[in-house]
RNA sequence: GCCACAGUAGCUCAGGGGUAGAGCACUCGAUUCGUAAUCGAGCGGUCGUGGGUUCAAUUCCCACCUGUGGCUCCA
């Protein structure tokens, strides 16, 4: 504030308003001249898109608006100053704790400490305890511009925070800290007003987290918290965890006997006979649709050294190999290392290269799309194993298109049909994202100008809304990645279109063009479900174990009300069974009520229920998974001609229940 | 791999230094039922594994295995 006179600053409002300001101003006080009512509201202002407290000077013009609760950048800016107030309370506790980051993430907010002794469940309670607290004492979150002598004077005793200074060094970015009572933190903000504005939170859980993210640095104590601006919003969400809990892939896989592990096969799942069929019935689809333009292959599981050496995998990828003891290696006197000579597959790439690179192509005969569906086996760190979504053990659908360059537009076009088309089949919805070169990557820049270019323009020819991924393309070309939303909103990474132009140097991949001469293809490499396993268990949790029709395990259940209809239901279960339709009977001598709620439990998707009217009648009762007593009675001819439609159609939901075509 | 937590009957879970209990499931008997749990009886566990402390360990301690939540990684 050195100039004598400074120019006045000019705020836009959003209604077209404007204030002239001195610099320095605080922002409050620009708000207090639009109105009372809404300075009691606001909980920081947006200058030019940049969110900043209501106690920050104003420094530059432009667009001025006022974030209330309604912003959606209201809430991370709460949850922001909720990290505050955790580490508050923790540092009032456990005075020796030092301090990490703590920042808002998309479900709440978490805050790093570095302890002794590790926190407990109980140290937890009392911390949430402790932030009630500081919330009922109101600190004003008070900001203070400081040097970076001052600041390291303020965090002599955080080593963490001194450290994050170090990034400040020969930069000239204001050095700012935040105190809320007792505690100061070296923090950019920006924060509401005091900490009472936090009135809805829960601490959830603590865990281990690496300093800066970096195994190689220390563990630091995380602890891991929700908030919200009304009550009904934290409960709604808790309720939404309980939710989600209840169609874990792994509680639904117990409850409807699809999966189970053995700690005898860590990261290796069982299929049970409900599980197995599913499985097939989910392969069996992918195999219709390849059927016409795809070439599945068997390829053998286990390889020699020499395959994995010239795919690369032996450099950068042994780690995660399950390498094979090669008894004759071992007597030949080599080291233990040596006789470690073989390995079971962990990609299908090398198998595919290895055969295509066997034969003679003609320019003609591509794209060649080979599919395979083996076990791959990855030796996973046994930290990172999780249900059947990390697994050590898995099949993917996956496929590798051998290509001229001059194909890759319409071959991209293809295939993202066929992507999208077979994510529809189970009502996911996907999100496509655009990954261009990254700063490590093989290739030269025209070569990546042509990838790029030929992606991208298949891809607009869709008409698809896309994001853009700069710089996250695979080292050996740029890729589409798929990202799936389920049907409560989470998103799961699953197909995915990369080109790829270092494989064929690799394993020396040619074909014969037009002009008689050698030519390198262009490899594509295409995902659909990611993996089986993981797909399955997305699956599972989408449809919370209610599959439809198509998919189910037991499509229909047939129930015979006493002993007495016994004998046409068997007939009944007999017929669907010779169309196709897997249905049982369950003639348990158990009450009707109880079969019932076993049938609903198990979401078997229809019940066909039989007294003696429908066994007189040659008819069913129709009882639809979930629709209560709600049902139709049908002849059984009409009842299997439906399912065969809805089988047929992969139709998500039942038509009306068994209505007479 | 790292940090924390957990492991008791097939499942869900209670218990706790003196070798265990419920509900469901399962078996048997009775019941033959019209749309989400019929009644009764019975079977079932060396309390994850191995060591240690103790007169005594399922319980306390240590190690390991497996799982869960994270970190890292990732289909």
């Amino acid at each position: 504030m050195s100039a004598a006179a400074p120019a006045l600053l000019v705020l836009t409002l959003p209604d077209g308003a404007t204030r002239e300001v001195a610099p320095g101003t605080l922002a409050r006080d620009v708000v207090a001249t639009i109105g009372p009512r809404l300075l009691q509201a606001a909980l920081a202002v947006s200058i030019d898109g940049a969110v900043q407290d209501l106690m920050t000077p104003v420094r530059s013009g432009g667009a001025f608006q006022v974030i209330t609760e309604k912003d959606p950048r209201a809430l991370a800016v709460l949850r922001h100053s909720g990290a505050h107030i955790l580490a508050t309370a923790v540092r009032r506790l456990r005075p020796d704790a030092k301090i990490g980051f703590g920042p808002a993430i998309d479900d709440g907010f978490y805050y790093d400490f570095e302890v002794t002794k590790p926190f407990t469940p109980e140290d937890l309670e009392a911390f949430e305890a402790e932030m009630r607290k500081v919330v009922a004492e109101k600190y004003p979150f008070v900001r203070a511009e400081v040097s970076q002598a001052e600041a390291r004077q303020v965090f002599a005793d955080d080593p963490l925070k001194l450290e994050r200074l170090e990034d400040f060094e020969g930069s000239d970015e204001v050095i700012s800290t935040y105190t809320d009572g007792p505690f100061t933190d070296l923090c950019r903000g920006p924060h509401v007003p005091d900490t009472s504005y936090l009135k809805h939170f829960k601490l959830l859980s603590t865990a281990g987290a690496y300093w800066r993210g970096d195994e190689r640095r220390q563990m630091l104590q995380r602890i891991y918290a929700t908030a919200f601006f009304r009550k009904e919003e934290l409960e709604q969400h808790l309720h939404r965890m309980e939710e989600a809990k209840k169609r874990d892939h792994r509680v639904v896989g117990r409850q409807l006997d699809l999966f189970q592990f053995f700690p005898h096969a860590p990261g290796a799942a069982f299929w049970t006979p409900r599980g197995t069929q599913l499985w097939l019935t989910l392969e069996e689809f992918i195999r219709e649709r390849q059927r016409e333009r795809f070439l599945e292959i068997k390829t053998p599981l286990l390889y020699t050294k020499k395959l994995w050496e010239q795919s690369g995998h032996w450099g950068k990828y042994k780690e995660n190999m399950f390498l094979v003891w090669d008894k004759e290696e071992a007597e030949r006197g080599g080291s233990a290392e040596d006789s470690l000579s073989m390995s079971l597959k962990p990609m299908n790439c090398p198998s595919h290269h290895l055969y295509f690179h066997a034969h003679k192509h003609s320019y003609r005969e591509l794209p060649k799309r080979y599919v395979t569906f083996d076990v791959l086996h990855r030796n996973e760190i046994s930290g990172a194993l999780s249900g059947l979504t990390r697994v050590r053990q898995f099949s993917q659908d996956d496929c590798h298109i051998y290509l001229r360059e001059d194909q890759i537009a319409s071959e991209v076009k293809f295939l993202m049909d066929f992507i999208l088309g077979y994510y529809d089949t189970f009502g996911l919805t996907a999100k496509l994202k655009f990954a261009t070169r990254p700063e490590q990557r093989i290739g030269s820049d025209e070569l990546w100008d042509r990838a790029e270019g030929a992606l991208r323009a298949a891809l607009e020819s869709t008409g698809r809304p896309y994001e853009m991924k700069e710089g996250d393309g695979a080292f050996y070309g740029p890729k589409i990645d798929f990202d799936v939303m389920d049907s409560i909103g989470r998103a799961w990474q699953l197909g995915t279109i990369q080109l790829d132009y270092n494989a064929p140097e690799r394993f020396d991949l040619e074909y014969t063009g037009e002009d008689n001469a050698a030519h390198r293809p262009v490899v594509i490499h295409r995902a659909v479900s990611g993996s089986f396993e993981r797909f399955l268990a997305i699956l599972i949790e989408h449809f919370a174990g209610a599959f439809p029709v198509w998919l189910s395990p037991e499509q229909v259940r047939v129930l015979p009300i006493s002993d007495e209809v016994l004998g046409y239901a068997q007939e009944v279960t007999a017929r669907l069974r010779a169309a196709g339709i897997r249905a049982s009977c369950d003639d348990r001598s158990d009450t009707l009520n109880y079969r019932i709620r076993d049938g609903e439990l198990m979401k078997v998707p229809y019940m066909a229920v039989i007294g003696k009217r429908e066994a007189e009648a040659g008819q069913v009762a129709v009882r639809v998974r979930g629709a209560g007593k709600k049902q139709e009675v049908v002849s059984v001819e009409s009842f299997q001609a439906r399912l065969l439609d809805e089988i047929r159609a992969r139709a998500l939901t039942p038509s009306s229940a068994g209505a007479e075509a």
